[in-house]
DNA sequence: TGGCTCTATGGCAATTATACCATCGATTGG
DNA sequence: CCAATCGATGGTATAATTGCCATAGAGCCA
């Protein structure tokens, strides 16, 4: 077995992205960089509360940002999520089609 | 944007993942299958501890269960979970090295 | 059957996470 | 300079997570 704090470390990047605003979040800045006023907006939550969860993500080193005048950027910093999107994606998939197994054999 | 439900649907798997435990479960199932009895002798936990994480991986579909006599064995039930950790791991030391440059940097 | 081992579950306390409000600092424009 | 906007932070209430203890159920063996 590796190291406890191994495991710790992975956890927090892990915990960070395991929240549906932060997902949200993050799809979001696939595509491109964004302003907290936008992800405040695509978000719909308070902007504090979305300023926080940027801070986790920031904290976690899976975005960075950019100011620029008054306005601050958030991009990427991983360029792996796509691959992670798709193995949990996977998980659902195969979830979903023991249920409808389930559902079907009753 | 994707619905919503899509986002707390990939947050319940993820947050499965997101904890020091149950990743060291996760990491010891990825060779084989294990007795709960093992996998809490590994934590180092209670055994009803470990049995609720074994609980939360299950109910995230990422683990499944086999009854052998008394003995329950887990094992993987998601296969991309390497690329997973290959991502985190990036992460870590993307950090690491972002650390580094500041302590060099003084 | 009785006792033993292996797991799961209910209960509870302590910690952590989350969300909103209020507010502050920074920056920009008038 | 003043007001307005953007973003971060402190405070606080609520919800979720976690861990252990006690205990229950199931299977095995003497």
């Amino acid at each position: 077995m590796k190291p406890r704090q191994l495991y710790e470390a992975r956890a927090k990047v892990a915990k960070a992205v395991a929240h549906p605003s932060r997902l949200i979040i993050l799809d979001a800045l696939a595509d491109k960089e964004m302003c907290v006023c936008d992800l405040t907006d695509l978000v719909g939550a308070d902007q504090s509360t979305v300023s926080k969860h940027l801070a986790v993500l920031k904290n976690a080193g899976i975005v960075a940002d950019r100011k620029e005048g008054v306005m601050i950027y958030y991009r990427l910093k991983v360029g792996c999520l796509k691959g992670f999107w798709h193995c949990i994606e996977g998980v659902l998939k195969q979830n979903l089609k023991e249920q409808q197994a389930i559902m079907g054999s009753s």
